[in-house]
RNA sequence: GGGCCUGUAGCUCAGAAGGAUAGAGCAACGGUUUCCUAAACCGUGGGUCGGGGGUUCGAAUCCCUCCAGGCCUACCA
């Protein structure tokens, strides 16, 4: 509706400036009033026309304001400043629009062709995942949120790196330093006492020091070629492994809401020869070559040497070259992932087959790649559009696939491959400390201290969302808002959940998330539990209304609300503090469509913390159920259930769940 | 050396493709509850938008340069 209006003024402002100055221009951009009385949408343009036109923007803006009208949705034109354009919406048409759209929100079909892949999570299934991995969880949760909301048919992906360095590290740790067999580590995965994320976490810590006192250089690559090729005890070891740990990764994304549609499996993409493919592809075209000298000889790379053109020669030819295939014949990452890239468009001519790995509660299945093909799984991949939520250290890696796109000649495809870039989680060093981790004394004069799973160094996900659900219980409990247990526990998980994924969104993808616990256990100001309160507050209000008007429902209003009352409560006294509150509420396609386009999530959740803002504000100035006049109270009512109903569809795009009461 | 990112209030961060008086949360101080209302609301103080130059009618925003910090630049991922 909102971004339908600005479609009209957009097209009338250029035929309209077409028709006064006979010139051509292109779409203007909008922005804001300070002030809501100044206007709703406003453009500068007469500004840059004047320099054209030779004519002081201010009669410039005169002269097209006289011709802009009419535009559906548009009340009236005003010009402001030294040559504002100022465009008033109809506020009354406006509101019975939006109480309409948010009331019965349509159905989230996919009115965009094509498939949008969203790849996320893709933890080495090594051991416990950790509060970055939750960052890159949610911000694609979110995203995938965010794109089904806006009419997008998406694709959940979680990568399974079960046959990289990661989880060869863990089965020596097993093999050589615990020396235990892989019935050992079975009965382990299987023992209920045992958190085996937990375990495999303290043991993947040992390991680096095992390497260098026992100075085997030779065990971690062997022990990674027989996985990759998988032959024998260690790639039996590292298939257990994976998959009791990718088990867990599950049931603690789960926790938090995150959900996936099919985990890829790179020991399919070797069994498969998904990499066999693309490497005789990338052969044929000569997007690789084979080193028969110099320091790389024996290995196949490729030239990164691109447009630039001005380099001396020496140094191109040395540097500008990434490894793809190890002189030992192991692939690399980015030799897998170029294969697992080209499957995502359907660009290889194969296809996994599919098993189901894991079924959520309500009878979802997560598919995986699995070798026991079973009929009737969805069919994944052929994207039009594919995005991987991968964090801001790997950018140089993607920037490879990409280039080896453009290298085999899929430019188009090139073109549609997004690296969603987020930047990492750190500890503050003082937090650190307070958990037990010993610095050095460069750390602690470092602003944060990098999380790393190879030193064993950071918070895990489950223990961070205990401590949420421990401190949200215990404000649920003293608040007595419920005596049954049950319902104490599912609000207690829904506060943990909105305080924590709230907290992993509200700060933008390219800045350091300094974890510290006590923001981060906040419940109160800029926080998921501010928002979910705001909500339970406005969802009082129709209960204690209902409780005395019988067989009341928000859906009636619109019966007792006409369009010339809405209008008439729009122009009164408090007018432009209730249109506030509604222009806000229109603005949340938009504010969705920005961010997806701009692969920051974050931009909604700063939306949605101001929109509760402004109806605190408003619940403080208007006191609904007190209010004698009864036309004026269904106006308001009218005007609570907008933005109840906004709030509520913007948080569930965040993943947040809202209680009952609070 | 090269590439990417960051620098805005005491702290943590927003700032819409250059626009109208630079915002929020936290912290500090002062107010507001027999309630639809405190997981909240209002008010006060707090800024050379890292420095310098430039483009422009207009710059936190674009360009150049310098300073400070971070990340990447592996036959790890």
């Amino acid at each position: 509706m909102y971004l339908e209006i600005q479609g009209r003024i957009r097209q009338k402002f250029r035929e309209t400036v077409k028709s006064v100055f006979n010139l051509e221009v292109g779409d203007p951009v909008f922005d804001f009033p300070p002030r809501p009385e100044l206007g709703d949408l406003s453009i500068a343009a007469s500004f840059e026309l004047a320099k054209k036109l030779r004519q002081p923007p201010r009669k410039i803006a005169d002269q097209l304001a006289a011709q802009l009208l009419p535009i559906e949705g548009v009340a009236r034109v005003s010009v402001a400043g030294a040559g504002y354009l100022n465009f008033h919406l109809d506020r009354a048409v406006l509101a019975s629009v939006l109480f309409q759209l948010r009331t019965f929100p349509a159905l989230a079909e996919a009115v965009h062709p094509g498939k949008v892949l969203v790849e996320h999570t893709s933890i080495n299934p090594n051991k416990a995942a950790h509060i970055g991995h939750l960052r890159n969880s949610v911000l694609g949760d979110t995203f995938v949120r965010l794109l089904s909301f806006r009419g997008h048919h998406v694709e959940t992906q979680n990568y399974i790196d079960n046959t990289g360095v990661q989880v060869a590290d863990v089965v020596v740790g097993f093999q050589h330093i615990e020396k235990k067999t892989v019935a050992e580590v079975r009965a382990l995965v299987e023992n209920k006492d045992v958190r085996f994320d937990y375990y495999c976490w303290d043991l993947y810590a040992r390991v680096s020091n095992f390497y260098i006192e026992s100075g085997d250089k030779e065990l971690r690559a062997a022990t990674l070629k027989a996985i990759e090729e998988g032959k024998g005890e260690p790639a039996e070891m590292a298939r257990l492994i994976s998959t009791a740990i990718v088990k867990l990764h599950l049931e603690t994304m789960q926790r938090i809401n995150v959900r996936y549609d099919v985990l890829v499996e790179e020991s399919e993409i070797l069994r498969l020869e998904f990499w066999k493919s693309a490497f005789e592809l990338m052969k044929e075209i000569g997007a690789i070559r084979f080193e028969t000298a110099g320091k790389n000889a024996g290995c196949w790379v490729m030239d990164l040497g691109d447009s630039e053109g001005e380099k001396s020669e020496e140094e191109s030819a040395a540097d500008d070259v990434k490894i793809i295939v190890r002189s030992n014949g192991t692939v690399t990452y980015v030799g897998k992932d170029i294969a697992y890239h080209m499957w995502k468009f359907g660009l290889l001519g194969k296809d996994f087959s599919y098993a189901p790995f894991y079924r959520y509660a309500d009878g979802k299945t997560v598919w995986h790649t699995g070798k026991e093909a079973q009929a009737g799984a969805p069919a994944f991949g052929h994207a039009s559009e594919a995005y991987a939520v991968i964090d801001t250290r790997q950018a140089y890696l993607q920037n490879i696939v990409a280039a080896a796109f453009r290298a085999l000649g899929f430019h188009d495809q090139a073109e549609h491959l997004h690296h969603f870039a987020y930047e990492v989680v750190g500890l503050s060093p003082a937090c650190a400390q307070e958990m037990g981790y010993e610095l050095r004394p460069e750390d602690l004069e470092r602003s944060y201290v990098e999380v790393s799973g190879r030193k064993g160094l950071g918070l895990k996900a489950d223990d961070l969302i205990d401590m949420l659900v421990a401190k949200a219980s215990e404000e649920v409990r003293s608040r007595e808002m419920t005596q049954d247990p049950a319902e104490q526990a599912a609000y207690g998980r829904m506060i943990a959940v909105s305080s924590l994924r709230y907290f992993l969104l509200k700060f933008s993808c390219h800045v350091i998330i300094t974890f510290d616990f006590k923001e981060a256990l906040a419940f109160e100001g800029e926080t998921g539990p501010y928002l979910q309160y705001t909500i339970v507050r406005a969802r009082n209000i129709f209960r204690k209304y209902a409780a005395d008007h019988e067989g009341f429902t928000p859906e009636s209003l619109p019966d007792k609300v006409k369009q010339t009352e809405l209008g008439r409560s729009f122009a009164g006294e408090d007018g432009t503090a209730f249109w506030e509150l509604v222009v806000l509420t229109a603005q949340l396609e938009m504010v969705a469509d920005q961010a997806i386009s701009t692969t920051e999530p974050a931009a909604v959740a700063k939306y949605v913390f101001r929109l509760a803002q402004t109806f605190n504000n408003f619940y403080h100035r208007f006191h609904i159920l007190h209010e004698p006049d009864s036309a004026r109270q269904n106006f308001l009512l009218y005007l609570v259930h907008i933005v109840e109903r906004t709030l509520t569809q913007t948080l569930g795009l965040m993943g947040i769940e809202v209680p009952e009461r609070m």
